[in-house]
RNA sequence: GCUCGAGUGGUGAAAUUGGCAAACACGCCAGACUUAGGAUCUGGUGCCUAACGGCCUGAGGGUUCGAGUCCCUCCUCGAGCACCA
């Protein structure tokens, strides 16, 4: 069976294997433990109301050639897809038009699968999930409950972007200038009750993992600088006339003899205690101005640095020193302790302050080039340090903060850069979060009673938040709660009070819980007649997850999509393990990637997987794709490229080939129409090479020359290693390298005719289904085995030298015997008439052989 | 500012350990077949030069018999980080 047309109509071609693998289900696949397996994963797409971009083939592409290839090697391959479908824009566009995101996301998926399937890739669609399917999202709420439990999820009150215009919370990338991005209102700063994630009790281990991962470089560089682990030391400083002491984060504690002042973060707590009375109207009004100021502003490196004395004095521990304690908006809050010793001979920003404020600037590190500029930020040899002086900076810092630790006045300390996971976001469509706060009375008496249903995700403390007087404790779901889903409604915008538009659904919002039972009613059903101590008022949480939270760990679900007792099965992790190939845009190199390794490993931790530690092996992000303009393509640019058009006018086949042959898949490159007239072409003279022009298959070679078949078979060597290579570009052009000397040589023979459509299979699979079949097969080319190349047809007969005169290129020498003596090929190289011409009567100084590649003659 | 990555024909690009720079394709030129060509095939195509020949991998220097590849300085573009003490 095949599609039949006398000419390369890729049309019909291509809908009639799409139909036959459909109806094989040729891509579909089981564990077999007989098999290696390999698991190949796509970032899975946002299934956008625009549809298929023509980036996302080029990723899907080479993954999918990756795929036919393993699969050809022997593997058992798993190559799966889904979509990542909680989002803003489908929010957006439910308040725009009233449809319930639900609807829109099912049209959206519908188009993206079937423009997928146009574009014939591997894929194993039984095994189709969708993030905001709630058989997939009751799991998504399991792990935040297993989080919850773990003591990984807590509430804390954060300052968020609040736009009263908009009466929505904003994300800092929403915020520009102090006003929202969308409509130009005023934004400010409020605190509300937020979800968060404990990630930073994972800094370490997430640090650790990356270096067994083999991951582009450029990633594993983002990922260390934003989890951002230094080493140093806390060191505490007394305050002249005060208990209390101001403890400091450095990493230079070697230049401790330098340090001339103190600053505090204008939000530090110490600074009301200490401010001297003559300094506290001008300390509250930097304090006040500072909090105005939006993190931009405070940020910003041109401006010029700000502070104010508080009039305090603190002593250094290492010389007893008195030194002004500063307040100043260049020192955050955020970070180490608040506060930091300046030294401003060894620190640019310490250096600028005090240069502007005129306090003193001590120099105590010798620089060893000797050119003593102020400041000096690297190592170098302790001067003025007293007993420390002449130790190297590296020496020094253990030296000098062992003695303080003696003395109890510092002790080694780490810190981070990475801060926890702000988990909930004010939005309607997104999983909600399974938490039903009580009052944290009931909570209490609720868990002294050993009836208590709810036990299953507590945490050893209760997560508890103030509310107008009263404190309320989380309340976690059961698993047979799960899922728990979206309410349906008609108002998808946000409640202007700093909630979801969940609040605003009284029916679902308000319930009585039985903490016995663990019956949930909605209270406006319930009965008051059934009231007894069992009972309470709730109110669920109104946060949904951030988009994040399905993608970060989908690549498990793949793996037993309709597991209904876990998140995955454990016969099916157990043998399809994690991905062995990950391949996605480099957008994510934080957030989804460091979100999903996260909870990879807490998921290893609490024995919920049983694999690696680091669910992502070898990671790999192709290149944008821009338009033919070389700008990225963009609706007002007016340069988007379509795949459905592309695929309307070239077909598929030459769509993937044009995707792969454009250049190194990781790399930026620009669409050229006219570049994908050559691939096309190519198809066609692969057609015009197994298909005559009635449509009958030619009459192949009985033999094929010596040449040929050396092309052949380096052919199936390289297309082969460069597939493992990811390099489609070079094994494209060697597949046309091939196919132009068949064609010199007047057409293939049966067996390379044979060989040149596996290896062309993966990369262009339609055509090769098509010739395959009409070649007198029958089943899918995909279940074939990848050709063997013959070695000994790869060895040249002869062997070709390059001789140069001046290391320049004169003349190729051609001998027979691989062994022939160094001599014997002097004497012929410099025998070849275009060698004479340039040595002539000169003197030759050298002679340089290269065993079988070059002879070089250096003349005077 | 700091840290990476990149820079090769008219264009996209290719080039084991340092060993024939520009494979493969696009475009362009010429020719063949054609009523026709946006089909197909054949040949040509880095730059300078009439030619011999010379010059070419962002610029300059270095190492080497030999450098696109290694080292130093600089320029340009891209990405990431950005007061993290």
């Amino acid at each position: 069976m095949y599609a039949g047309c006398k000419q390369y109509d890729f049309d019909q071609i291509e809908s009639f294997w799409q139909r036959f693998w459909d109806k094989n289900k040729t891509f579909c696949v089981q564990e077999d433990p007989s098999k290696e397996k390999y698991y190949v994963l796509d970032m899975f797409p946002y299934p956008s109301g625009t549809g298929l971009h023509i980036g996302h083939p080029e990723g899907y592409t080479a993954s999918d050639i990756l795929a036919r290839y393993k699969h050809a090697r022997g593997y058992n391959v798993l190559h799966p897809m889904g979509w990542d479908a909680f989002g803003l824009p489908a929010e957006q566009h439910a308040i725009k038009t009233g449809i319930n995101p639900a609807t829109n996301t099912v049209n959206n998926i519908s188009v993206f699968k079937k423009q997928m399937k146009r574009i014939g890739f591997a894929i194993d669609w039984e095994r189709e999930i969708n993030t905001t399917d709630p058989h997939y999202f009751k799991w998504t709420q399991w792990i935040f409950l297993q989080l919850f439990k773990h003591g990984l999820a807590y509430v804390d009150e954060c300052p968020v972007w609040w736009c009263e215009g908009l009466k929505s919370v904003l994300a800092n990338e929403e915020v520009i200038g102090g006003r929202s991005e969308r409509g130009n209102f005023p934004v400010v700063r409020k605190n509300l009750c937020q979800w968060v994630l404990r990630i930073t009790r994972y800094a370490d281990k997430l640090l650790e993992g990356l270096s067994n991962v083999d991951w582009p470089d450029s990633t594993k560089r983002q990922q260390i600088a934003w989890i951002g682990k230094s080493e140093g030391a806390n060191i505490f400083f007394k305050i002249d006339g005060h208990d209390e002491e101001i403890c400091v984060y450095t990493t230079r504690p070697d230049t401790i003899f330098g340090v001339t002042f103190l600053v505090l973060a204008p939000e530090h707590p110490l600074i009301e205690k200490i401010v001297a009375p003559k300094f506290k109207d001008g300390v509250k009004k930097y304090v006040k101005d500072s909090q105005k100021k939006s993190d931009l502003e405070r940020t910003d490196l041109a401006k010029t640095k700000t502070g104010m004395s508080t009039g305090a004095y603190a002593i250094n521990p290492a010389n007893g020193e008195k030194i002004e304690i500063w307040i100043a908006d260049y020192v955050l809050a955020s970070y180490g302790s608040g506060a930091i010793m300046a030294v401003p001979g060894h620190d640019k920003r310490d250096y600028d302050f005090a240069s502007s404020y005129g306090i003193a600037i001590t120099q105590v590190i010798d620089e060893s080039s000797g050119d003593n500029q102020l400041p000096y930020v690297g190592d170098g040899v302790l001067i003025n340090s007293g007993r420390f002086s002449g130790l190297s900076s590296e020496e020094a810092r253990g030296k000098i903060v062992s003695w303080l630790r003696e003395i109890k006045r510092a002790d080694f300390a780490q810190n981070y850069k990475l801060r926890d996971w702000l988990f909930s976001r004010q939005r309607y469509w997104g999983e909600p979060i399974p938490i039903i706060w009580i009052k944290e009375n009931d909570y209490k008496a609720a868990v002294a009673n050993n009836k208590f249903y709810f036990k299953e995700f507590l945490p050893n403390e209760p997560i508890s938040n103030g509310k107008d007087g009263i404190t309320y404790c989380a309340l976690p779901l059961c698993t047979n709660h799960l899922p728990l889903t979206l309410p349906p409604t008609d108002n998808y915008l946000p409640s202007g009070d700093g909630e979801s538009p969940l609040a605003k659904i009284h029916s679902w919002l308000n319930v009585y819980v039985n903490i016995e039972t663990g019956q949930i009613v909605p209270a406006e059903d319930f009965n008051e007649k059934d009231k007894n101590s069992s009972w309470i008022l709730g109110r669920r949480e109104t946060n949904t997850m951030p988009q994040w939270a399905g993608s970060c760990w989908y690549y498990l679900r793949y793996l037993s999509p309709h597991c209904e007792t876990a998140i995955v099965d454990s016969n099916a992790i157990n043998y399809w393990q994690t991905p062995d190939f990950y391949i996605g845009g480099a957008e994510h190199a934080v957030l989804h990637l460091l979100y999903a390794r996260f909870w990879h490993r807490f998921l290893f931790d609490i024995g919920a997987v049983e694999t690696g530690k680091e669910p992502f092996k070898k990671l790999f992000h192709q290149g944008i794709i821009l338009g033919e303009d070389g700008t990225k393509m963009s609706k007002s640019r007016g340069n988007v490229i379509n795949p459905d058009e592309v695929v309307n006018r070239y077909g598929a086949d030459a769509l993937r080939l044009y995707e792969m042959f454009l250049g190194p898949l990781d790399m930026m490159k620009p669409w050229s129409t006219k570049g994908i007239e050559g691939v096309s072409r190519f198809l066609k003279k692969v057609w015009n090479e197994y298909i005559d022009g009635d449509g009958n298959v030619r009459n192949f070679h009985e033999n094929l020359s010596d040449e040929c078949q050396t092309v052949v078979n380096e052919t199936i060597k390289k297309v082969g290693n460069d597939i493992e290579g990811l390099k489609f570009n070079t094994a494209i052009s060697q597949m046309m390298i091939c196919l132009n000397s068949i064609q010199k040589a007047g057409g293939f023979d049966n067996a390379s005719a044979r060989n040149f459509l596996k290896i062309l299979a993966p990369f262009a699979p339609h055509i090769s289904e098509e010739l395959w079949a009409r070649l007198g097969n029958n089943g899918s080319i995909y279940d074939t085995l990848w050709p063997e190349y013959d070695g000994s047809k790869i060895l040249p007969t002869h062997q070709k030298i390059i001789v140069q005169v001046n290391g320049k290129m004169r003349a190729e020498l051609v001998i027979d015997d691989a062994n022939m003596s160094e001599d014997a090929i002097f004497k012929l190289a410099i025998n070849i008439g275009n060698v004479k011409k340039y040595i002539a009567d000169k003197k030759i100084l050298k002679k340089v052989y290269v065993n079988g590649t070059v002879v070089n003659f250096v003349v005077e």
